[in-house]
DNA sequence: GCCTGTGAAGCTATTCACAGCT
DNA sequence: AGCTGTGAATAGCTTCACAGGC
């Protein structure tokens, strides 16, 4: 019912108020918020009045207020478990930009098929051999994986990860998964990003 | 006047051509293509409208004549010359995924703040301290650049770039750009994809 | 006066559905 | 018979614009 969209922007926003708001600010307007965050106003308004949240005319939102109002929305009450599978360097990227960020998303294990990695403690969170992938995926009751593995084998990991009960995907590798329908996937395909900001890019040099 | 969604598209397309087709296969119908990228087939004979190529009911495309007419598309006449700004894990991560990929992608240079990355050769280009950012730009003659620096100076290095005469920015730091309208950028915020992954995973999971 | 919330309008993207080709 | 190309319909997303509140 609401938007895939509009949960990104909510991210977005939440991530704003928390990091580039001084403490002494407590409340901001639509303008305001929407500007930091390179929306319309009443984009930012329709993406609160999605998740029933209320300002004031001539006060705007208040900052903590919105804060929390937000995390109710996007976080669940418990904190999410979630796996990165293929540590890699982008693997490795991953977990460390995450670990202890967001308390709600927790990184529980990692897995990669080298075995030098693997029994080791990596970012925090201990690194499995990837064939016991579906056992500490249920014992772990992780439900999301990220997925950083290299393309020839994305399909069949992805095809375990979800017999073991995986629910969402954020998958790096340049192949567009094939799931069965309840399962949310998100493909971040670098390569096809990189090709098209260099399309547009150029674009914007032969208009010169 | 062609959709970003097309272009991306696009990109995806031709990368199955070429990983995902085998040498015998001459030619593939729409809905054979479309299932293979996970799209519906009237998405993708829009998107191969939007560049004007046409196939033939009853043959369907020819692979390597649409193969080609994508590149032509997609590849300007000469190589795209990228820098990649930030050499912690992501951005070797992006390095070696890119080196050699896709030739009319150059990577030609990496920048880092860190001396004992600097002058060295990292992923087969040169790896460059981050103050020479102006002067290797333009005397390289870049046009993109893919942003993997710690947030708070993403926006600082991101107007260095455009200065320097950058036209395009795949930004992964997770803070929304503001860079003047002639400049494409593209946000790939690792914490909102994230973030959305698990909500929508968390849905389903309710919905049992 | 300047703000928010929101119906209505406007725009963009996707899918339908079918004429025409092979 | 089964495909493509495409006008028309639909669905989805964003902005406009203004009534109502502070």
């Amino acid at each position: 019912m609401i938007s895939d969209k509009t949960v990104e922007r909510l991210s977005q926003y939440r991530w704003l108020l928390e990091m580039h708001v001084d403490a002494q600010t407590i409340n901001l307007f639509s303008h305001q918020l929407a500007s930091m965050a390179s929306v319309s106003p009443a984009q930012l308004r329709r993406d609160l009045m999605a998740i029933g949240y209320s300002g004031s005319p001539g006060k705007g939102y208040m900052v903590r207020d919105l804060t929390e109002s937000i995390g109710r929305f996007l976080d669940g009450s418990k904190p999410t478990r979630v796996a990165v599978v293929g540590m890699g360097n982008l693997g490795r990227a991953i977990v460390s930009f995450l670990s202890g960020r967001r308390s709600h998303l927790k990184i529980v294990a990692s897995f990669d098929t080298d075995v030098t990695k693997s029994g080791r403690v990596i970012g925090g969170s201990h690194c499995y051999s990837q064939d016991k992938l579906e056992e500490i995926i249920k014992r772990e009751n992780i439900s999301v994986a990220v997925l950083t593995v290299p393309s020839p084998v994305a399909q069949s990991v992805a095809e375990k990860l979800i017999d073991a009960g995986i629910k969402g995907i954020l998958n790096y590798a340049p192949v567009p998964l094939k799931v069965p329908e309840q399962v949310y996937i998100e493909n971040r395909d670098v390569t096809a990003a990189l090709e098209k900001v260099a399309y547009f890019a150029r674009q914007t040099e032969e208009r010169e």
